[in-house]
DNA sequence: AAAGTATGCTTAAACGTTTAAGTTTGCAAG
DNA sequence: CTTGCAAACTTAAACGTTTAAGCATACTTT
């Protein structure tokens, strides 16, 4: 069964396909069009159940009303969360969304922008991975729209939709701090990326605003390919000996999960033993025995933004950079022994 | 910066188009090129840094190279998982995937068909929702080569891929007798589509074959819109009286997580008092308290053969139907009470 | 020397749209 | 009775590819 194209309605109307466009794209007035023959064509188009060509018309007018997500991995919670809001966004402005996952990985996320690119969206949204600078810069130089989320480079202005990580990591120590917990430990990845090391910043500094001791050492990082043995490492070293760490800061929920886990093994008591508080969400931090306080990131906000700003960029190429920072939430519960 | 075309390296190169496009698609031999001027195309075209223009493309070649996804909801962490397999697997197929989420509503649903086919996908990969038949029956009419995946209707013949629903459910419900449980419970969606009621049917079978009383009334389902409130309602009826269950079967993850909120608020302890098992799995099992025994999916497997069927029955429309059902695995683990 | 054929390239149409620039007809104004 | 112009269409080019068919030129055959 073909697909009807205009042509097909042209022929059956006895008209020239200019005229069946003109009226099936509402340009009546434009290129007047008699009202009868609008109709019958509108008619036809009707009983043929025309779709037009939306291949076609990318060729002709350059745009493709398609968005490139490129998320470090769509299986993970937070970033399906994302994915989902930016797809239903998308689609409230008729734009689709094509979609792939980096892995954290350099060349992946390269390979990515190649085919997102080949494909002619009109703009990416990305989570940038560790090194991967040169690639958006490219991205600039060559003035592809584009939005990066979650994470940026501060070292060059881009647009960006991210989260006072310094602030809420800061917020979470504090909240330990008050809790009266005395050796804290943070694990996080092992990354150059900015946001962690926002988040490692923030830990930092509220350690040394507070007068707290060791934190240097009780800053573990894992390798996001060996996540489960480093984050076991990690917990081992802090939580043996007699300086042994009566709180834990997760910079992430995978961190959080994989610690969670062994700390579980370990059969240390939360939050008797231990304190614990993560970054992001995640259901299983609800159902946790002391259910885990989290810092909460504004996904719907987040991903509302970006498709924003990345359409407005697509809109008006020379449109000033924006920045967008959203506030977190802290929401606490009873992993670290308080009750509010 | 303008994109280089074809026509641009032939002008450098001072030659047709054509000859650039058969160099380029290394069809040098069919066309008899000189070995020069191929050498002396491909160098230009590297030095223009050229890429191929996707659309052109496929509005020449009347195929797109993009799947279409539809699921229920990406960001439940069982369809996420789905579509990161799908999209890893098309992509090494030369494929992109264009999704969107159905939120089990059928109007939704519609709209995304229609959607994703004026955009040219080449197939569709579909999780359909309730009352879908007519949409999946009319794509079958059209010759839209697709997929149905996790469900599928019994009443007409599709391609799908499912896993053994009803076989999955017997066991886990034999699992929990041979546990010692006498009053076991499941809690499923209201919904007539044909997965769910297999594991019902599994539960009830299961039920019949052990002698087990009471499996009817010990069976309730929860809205898809109501969830909460919903499941709520059922637990707590499943939960008092001198009746109340020793076990709960929950027909899938998001049921189970929702479910286990609510038990932990009213403080039942698992698996003394209530034994648990779950259809699907879920981070958020492996953190209980009481690591809950789960009805593993093969995601991966489950993927993988989709995108395999769907490029087949792209490239041979004639091609017969395949129905795939492949085999859970029951993963024990300690909400059942046993140890292995 | 004529005919055949291999080699290397060009032409042109096609895919389904969009849209600027015609063309034709009728009718009012000068 | 021209001329002007509005109304209602049509033509044709363009977007970037692909690919069948065509056209020289040179090299073998007989």
């Amino acid at each position: 069964m073909k697909k009807v194209s205009l042509k097909d309605i042209a022929t059956a109307a006895g008209v020239s396909t200019a005229l069946v466009s003109y009226v099936l794209t509402n340009k009546e007035k434009e290129a007047r069009i008699g009202e009868e023959m609008a109709k019958k064509i509108r008619e036809i188009a009707r009983q043929l159940n025309y779709q037009p060509n939306h291949i076609a018309r990318s060729l002709k007018s350059g745009k493709s009303f398609t968005i490139g997500l490129i998320m470090a991995d769509i299986s993970n919670a937070f970033f399906a969360s994302i994915a989902r809001v930016i797809e239903d966004e998308a689609k409230r402005n008729n734009y689709t969304v094509i979609f792939g996952s980096s892995d954290e990985n350099v060349d992946k996320s390269q390979d990515l922008i190649n085919v997102l690119l080949n494909r002619q969206v009109d703009g990416l949204i990305i989570t940038p991975t560790e090194g991967s600078e040169k690639q958006i810069a490219w991205l600039q130089e060559q003035k592809v729209p584009f939005v990066l989320i979650d994470r940026y480079f501060p070292t060059f202005p881009t647009n960006h939709i991210a989260v006072n990580n310094f602030e809420s990591a800061y917020e979470a120590v504090a909240h330990l701090v008050h809790a009266g917990r005395k050796r804290i430990g943070m694990i996080a990845y092992e990354t150059t990326l900015h946001h962690i090391s926002e988040r490692k910043r923030g830990y930092l500094e509220a350690m040394k605003d507070h007068r707290m001791e060791g934190a240097e050492k009780r800053l573990k990082t894992a390798r996001y390919a060996h996540l489960k043995t480093d984050i076991r490492a990690a917990i081992d070293q802090l939580c043996t000996g007699p300086e042994r760490a009566d709180a834990i800061f997760f910079a992430t929920n995978s961190l959080a999960i994989e610690g969670l886990k062994y700390i579980n093994e370990l059969r240390i008591r939360i939050p008797d033993i231990l304190a614990v508080i993560a970054f992001d969400e995640g259901e299983a931090f609800d159902l946790f025995y002391s259910p885990v306080t989290y810092i909460q990131q504004p996904i719907e906000q987040m991903g509302k933004e970006a498709v924003r700003v990345l359409l407005e960029q697509i809109k008006d190429q020379k449109k000033i950079i924006e920045n967008i920072y959203i506030d977190t939430t802290l929401v606490i519960r009873q992993s670290c022994g308080t009750k509010h």
